[in-house]
RNA sequence: GGGAUCUUAGCUCAGCUGGGAGAGCAUCUGCCUUACAAGCAGAGGGUCAUAGGUUCGAGCCCUAUAGGUCCCACCA
């Protein structure tokens, strides 16, 4: 009936079979249970193309260790599962492949392009769950999720149209991040800029004259890095107070190529300093123009398709491409001598964060979400602290955003994604927005209707996620009672497309935050530190690391040796190190149950109970306050640390060698029971305190050691106890620990094998002292390799040329000839000897060599007389104690 | 331009509210001691970026400087 734990530590052979068992057992699973309290994190929904990374290794193994910790702890812990639709970075990988059958998106239609995607969602979108399971993630698989599901669909719907119905959600014809090439337009929070090298060209239109024709003598220059924009340019802007275009004002300036007329305005957009203080404006492709022009009220001139390409309003240049046209452009203008001056110029252009391409800003009609109401609850639920971030340095970063905040661009001229539930009507144009298609237009009542064709952003759905995975629209029980989540555990680079948005939708829709705390992470980075990524091909695939390593001591890596919220480095080594230690704890377990075996161990009486036994327990104690604190305040990187160095230090390196003797002797039955009692329960709690970071090895060992008990998972988390403190045995056992290491520092000081055991005599003045030596003298005598131990108030008897280790309290000897073999001394000191004088024979050669001290570096030279020096002083010492012990 | 963050042992990093300078890896020295050589025992190695300040006391707080990383905004 005693099982046995394989000779070496295999974590293939265990991992699979134990996440079997589980899922088997349900532990995962929770339901609505009033008699216990909800503790609930909601996954961040990987999307439906991705393949498990290093980053959500570190998120899943982070809220794993949450959700077990508090599920050990008696909470009815629910971790919900789900994956995300993922709408445009699904949609290019589609069009990707579609591209290698040689099929085209538009060709397709939006109907069968659907039913591809789908099709790539039920192939791929289950393969990450599958990785995460590969990972130990306890989930509720049962309520496993996907933004695009029914229950999801009607989610985004209802939100939808109650945002528009309160005038949150509206449709207005803005200036948008447009990619010519996803063709589409995308947020603002989409769009990243990056440093090119470009040009400043130096453009100059002629003032209009009273006559009513264009001057000959008198231009304005401004310059521009987009010269092709200026087919749509509106007007010229220069600021009000600027002394140098006074007389302008009022006045007009022939735009060249276009012969448009358009003002001069004045604007404090303009900075004086900037160039020569003249803008020229088009608010259909930049937006400071666009914002000038409202101001202005100026016509918006849309030059460009959505290709980028330039249409009908661009006149002769219409049908070029946007750079085909820059050049054509300028070097018409040069023609003309209106082109002043070429600079090289590096400035930062918008780019699409999917495919890099650079953004052309447009003026469109899209829908949008306005900010300004909604984010105010969100903003005061950080400040007020009823959301708390952590680290605390990302509020500034929450309230950077929230305090610049811009409405929300959510249509996406996709197709993989919501639909908006937007309805047009053929004959009059009224625009319905409604959960289900309505029959007919209800200004016209014409039957003939069109939906929107554009989806929404993709994280309009996930912005949804908290509550709409538990049931809601529902107000089902599920929502009532693990509604607010407890975490989020996140990376910081999505708190604005995700993180922000979760947390006014919560108040919106539910009046109620959707967690508690947020828990950021940071990246994993190689071990250069660089960004993992497929261009690079540095990326370290989790899944080979779980094959090489063990998922336990992946996630054993990932979790230690970094502050929250900061980029961490991934090595070999630190893997390696983890699978140390799960073989050391492995091998401890081992050694345990080897002793234990055929041996009935019992509750010894507290009589039994020796300093030793009393110290460790005392120490697992305070580790058990120390660690649930720590955890509980998410700091799960020191919590794991400290059960580390306590198992590994303390149990493995301290505790275990000190009870050895007793295990080996078994004349002392009571004594051995009260050993093998605490050995077995001081490592069955720190499995316990383990089994969240790494829950295979250790519901394996448990399993293995408690054949009676069903699971480490569902088994209690240990709770600190005053009468398992005993300050007095801690101190004792420090000292003899301090004995220890003092005489195994001398000993290899002097180069003594283990084998060689010597007496060791402990004088000390203090009683309590003596005492502890006494009571500890069996397992000190070994640690210290000596034959017996004298505890002594004196120095009455022991021998004059002692070798003396003090420590606090005591002075500790060992008589010299026991220490050292005499014989064996003086000839390794005759060695020594011989050695030595060839050195110094080698050195003082060289030194009284003439050519050597007149072509040596001086460097070199010094460094020959600081060898014979040492070498001379050594001589001095190795004869000195050669004479000693020939006496 | 605004903001965050970092600078601690050869490398990568911990160090929470100010009081002991630490870990892993690497290096050196002994040990195949019957749980573990994926191990054990020991050793070396740091003016905690620089300069000031607050304090009985500063890696930690304040100010300035230098260098690195990142985020946001984007100036035509």
């Amino acid at each position: 009936m005693s099982k046995e734990l394989a000779k070496t530590y295999d974590p293939q052979g265990i991992e699979d079979k134990l996440y079997e068992k589980w899922l088997e057992k349900k532990y995962f699973h929770a339901e609505v249970d009033y008699s216990k309290q909800p503790f609930t994190i909601v996954i961040p929904p990987p999307n439906i193309t991705g393949q498990l990374h290093m980053g959500h290794a570190l998120d899943n193994t982070m809220q794993d260790i949450l959700i077990r910790f508090k599920r050990m702890q008696g909470y009815n812990a629910l971790w919900q599962p789900g994956t995300d639709h993922a709408s445009i970075a699904t949609e290019v990988k589609i069009i990707e492949k579609l591209k290698e059958e040689g099929i085209d998106k538009w060709d397709l239609g939006r109907e069968k392009f659907l039913e591809r995607a789908w099709e790539w969602k039920k192939e791929y979108g289950g393969r990450i769950i599958s990785q995460l399971k590969k990972l130990g993630s306890s989930c509720d698989w049962d309520r496993e999720r996907f933004t695009m599901d029914e229950g999801c669909n009607r989610a985004v719907t209802e939100v939808f149209v109650k945002m528009h119905e309160k005038g949150y959600i509206y449709k207005g014809s803005r200036i948008i991040n447009w990619c010519p090439v996803c063709n589409t337009s995308i947020s603002d929070a989409e769009v990243v800029y990056e440093e090119q090298a470009g040009h400043f060209w130096h453009i100059k239109y002629p003032v209009m004259q009273e006559d009513g024709t264009p001057s000959d003598t008198e231009f304005l220059t401004f310059a521009t890095t987009r010269p092709e924009t200026m087919l749509g340019d509106t007007a010229v802007a220069i600021h009000p107070e600027d002394e140098r275009y006074q007389h302008l004002i009022g006045k007009s300036v022939m735009l060249p190529l276009m012969n448009r007329v358009i003002p001069i305005v004045t604007d404090t957009y303009v900075d004086k300093e900037f160039g020569t203080g003249v803008v020229k404006i088009t608010p259909a492709h930049d937006p400071n123009d666009f914002e000038v022009g409202k101001r202005h009220d100026l016509p918006i001139i849309n030059v460009m398709n959505d290709d980028a390409t330039i249409n009908k309003n661009g006149g002769k240049f219409r049908g070029m491409d946007r750079y085909e046209a820059r050049k054509a452009i300028v070097d018409e203008l040069d023609a003309m001598g209106l082109l002043v001056k070429v600079e090289d110029y590096s400035h930062n252009v918008g780019t699409h964060d999917r495919c890099k391409t650079t953004i052309e800003p447009m003026v469109k009609e899209q829908w949008f979400v306005k900010m300004d109401e909604l984010i105010k609850p969100a903003v005061e639920a950080v400040k007020n602290g009823d959301i708390k971030l952590i680290p605390e340095r990302m509020e500034k970063t929450y309230y950077n955003w929230t305090d610049n905040i811009r409405d929300w661009c959510i249509s996406r001229q996709l197709w993989w994604g919501h639909r908006i539930p937007a309805y047009y009507c053929d004959e009059c144009g009224e625009i319905t927005v409604a959960a289900e298609a309505p029959c007919c237009c209800p200004k016209c009542q014409s039957t003939k209707l069109t939906q929107d064709p554009d989806t929404l952003d993709t994280w309009f759905s996930s912005a949804l996620w908290p509550f709409e995975t538990l049931g809601w629209p529902e107000m089902t029980e599920d929502l009532k009672y693990f509604y607010p989540t407890d975490v989020l555990v996140t990376g910081y680079d999505i708190i604005f497309f995700w993180v922000i948005r979760m947390i006014f939708s919560g108040f919106e829709q539910m009046g109620e935050k959707p967690f508690k705390t947020v828990l950021f992470h940071g990246l994993v980075r190689d071990s250069q530190g660089r960004k993992m990524s497929k261009s690079l091909g540095n990326g370290i695939d989790p899944l080979e690391i779980i094959e090489q390593y063990g998922a336990d001591a992946l996630r054993l890596t990932l979790i230690t040796g970094n502050a929250p919220g900061n980029d961490m480095r991934f090595y070999y080594e630190r893997v390696e190190n983890s699978r140390n230690f799960a073989n050391k704890v492995w091998n401890a377990s081992r050694f345990i149950m080897m002793n234990m075996d055929g041996k009935e161990v019992t509750a010894p009486e507290a009589s039994a109970l020796q300093p030793v036994d009393k110290w460790i327990l005392s120490k697992l104690n305070t580790l058990i306050k120390d660690v649930t604190d720590n955890m509980e305040s998410f700091e799960l990187g020191i919590a794991v640390q400290k059960v580390y160095d306590f198992i590994w230090d303390e149990f493995c390196d301290w505790y275990i060698e000190m009870v050895k003797p007793r295990l080996y002797n078994s004349d002392d039955a009571a004594s051995q029971n009260a050993a093998l009692w605490t050995l077995k329960n001081v490592l069955i709690d720190a499995l316990k305190l383990l089994h969240p970071y790494m829950p295979f090895i250790t519901e394996e060992i448990f399993c293995t050691l408690q054949s009676e008990e069903e699971s480490i998972m569902i088994s209690q988390w240990p709770v600190y106890a005053d009468e398992r403190s005993y300050a007095k045995e801690e101190k004792a056992i420090e000292i003899i620990k301090e004995a220890v290491r003092g005489i195994r520092n001398i000993r290899t000081e002097m180069n003594v094998a283990p084998s060689r055991k010597a007496n060791v005599y402990v004088v000390s003045e203090d009683e309590s002292v003596r005492n502890t030596f006494k009571e500890g003298s069996l397992f000190f005598a070994s640690l210290a390799y000596a034959n017996e131990v004298m505890v002594q108030q004196d120095k009455t008897g022991i021998a004059e040329d002692a070798v003396s280790v003090v420590i606090p309290g005591a002075t500790l000897y060992i008589p010299f000839a026991e220490l050292v073999d005499i014989a064996q001394e003086i000839e390794r000191l005759t060695k020594e000897q011989k050695r030595l004088e060839g050195e110094l024979a080698r050195v003082n050669g060289m030194l009284s060599n003439e050519r050597f001290i007149s072509k040596a570096p001086e460097a070199k030279i010094a460094e020959e007389k600081e060898k014979l020096a040492k070498y001379t002083g050594m001589m001095e010492q190795v004869v000195e104690r050669l004479n000693q012990l020939k006496k």
